[in-house]
DNA sequence: CGAGGGTTTGAAGTGCATCAAATAGTGTGG
DNA sequence: CCACACTATTTGATGCACTTCAAACCCTCG
């Protein structure tokens, strides 16, 4: 298959595109192109001028901001079929934040200008973008909260919940996405509060731990422990397609 | 002058409606009109179906939400100027937050379906909206940071920039635009708190505490104190418009 | 003047960060 | 397949920031 056919393939399937004009998708496939980046590398920084925005197809992306004295605050970690960049078309064309691999990644880049035009153009893509927006910004409301009201062993537990399915509350064994310093660093804390954080997860609501794989026993137990903390019950719609939501 | 003619005035000159068609608006005013909240009352409920939006023309209100477990998080504190409840026409038609009056409030109050259907049928509206959203979640995304990189006093003197007109350094005197503890709340933080590190400011910086007017009398100082634990230097534009857009 | 809020101050506790060191895990070259 | 190097993770000890509970203070307003 060549990339072009990839390409169409995966953005007629993604919310913010399916409502693209045909002749206007096949403009951004012409326009788009797979990359590959490498761990560690930066895809952009924020404030730079914003040209492109991506998609991911593999792999991890991390989106940061770096503050005056040096210290990092990770905004999210973003995995298959989620989009990066793309606000920057209403944020004076400056990326609201840096983004870099967090392993070796597949995106396909795709001209702001030409999302730009297509909104303008096309009152269905303006108002997918809207609904996009809503559903970003509501995920970015549950992160503050949670940030704020839920403890450290709490944060783990809900993060936890969202990696599994959320339909049934039976036992489940999850793998963590990442390194646990990475996930730490996700849940706003530090490597050493994260471990030890874990450990009182266990005690808890006995949950067992085994390197980087983690089986929940007593799933009830962890989520009224968890979600307590929390202005929303258990399934945290939001929030499931965060981890989940993916293209392949 | 009626009323009617009141709410037009005031929303030909709001971003969000001055793109409105001149018939649309109309039918706005028609369809909505000014209310007035006692000190304490409860405008709406976080997740409860969404039927108008508001418009704040004096007065504030405070936007929350509250956890299973009873505690509150303040989301924002509104002024004359702000919308409210807006973005639930793509949030599912409910509430993301609640919102109560802080003092006696007037607002304007609108129907959600004809923003709705002038977003649907007006390009030059979804772009306004569009454009609305990203502001609203960059002032968001600041928040966050700020909670998660600020230490108790500089969230203070960040707050207290915030409430200066940016533009100068020179001294300045700023009346605290409400009760001490509630700033204390918006900030995150507890009245105690507020009161302790308030004096830590004054040490740090040299600022004067009056009751609840505070001279800044090194601003630089106060800058360089406050606004190195953030990602941003210090005319921060965004946030600005959070205190001051007034529209009286 | 006295009641009742808001605010400040004090003392003690909690949660997380930091620094330091031990341990477990992983991949490499021999 | 093993030994080594290197990184990720855990554990321990200590400190700081903020919270909590309690009491005093202060201001305003009936």
């Amino acid at each position: 298959m060549g990339e072009s056919e990839a390409i169409l393939k995966i953005l007629e399937k993604s919310p913010v595109f399916e409502n693209c004009e045909p002749t206007s998708l096949t403009q951004f496939v012409a326009q788009s192109n797979i990359i590959s980046v490498e761990k560690g590398q930066i895809l952009f920084v924020h404030e730079e001028p914003a040209k492109r925005f991506f998609m991911v197809l593999g792999g991890w992306v991390k989106l940061f901001r770096e503050t005056l004295d040096g210290s990092q605050a990770i905004i999210d970690i973003l995995p298959a079929g989620h989009l990066l960049g793309e606000t920057s078309v209403f944020d004076d064309n400056k990326y609201p934040y840096s983004a870099e691999a967090v392993e070796q990644t597949k995106l396909i880049s795709i001209p702001l200008n030409l999302l730009k035009s297509e909104i303008d153009d096309n009152p269905k893509m303006a108002s997918a973008m809207l609904y996009h927006m809503a559903k970003v910004r509501r995920q970015q409301d549950r992160e503050l909260e949670h940030l704020v009201v839920q403890n450290a062993p709490q944060r783990i537990g809900c993060f936890l919940l969202r990696l599994t399915n959320q339909r049934e509350e039976g036992p489940a064994k999850i793998q963590l996405p990442y390194d646990k310093s990475l996930v730490a660093a996700r849940l706003g804390m530090q490597p050493e509060t994260f471990s030890r954080a874990l450990s009182k997860l266990k005690e808890a609501t006995g949950l067992e731990i085994n390197g980087s794989t983690i089986s929940l026993n007593n799933v009830r137990q962890l989520i009224e422990f968890s979600c307590a903390a929390c202005s929303s019950e258990f399934p945290c719609k939001d929030l499931k397609s965060k981890a989940s939501c993916a293209t392949q």
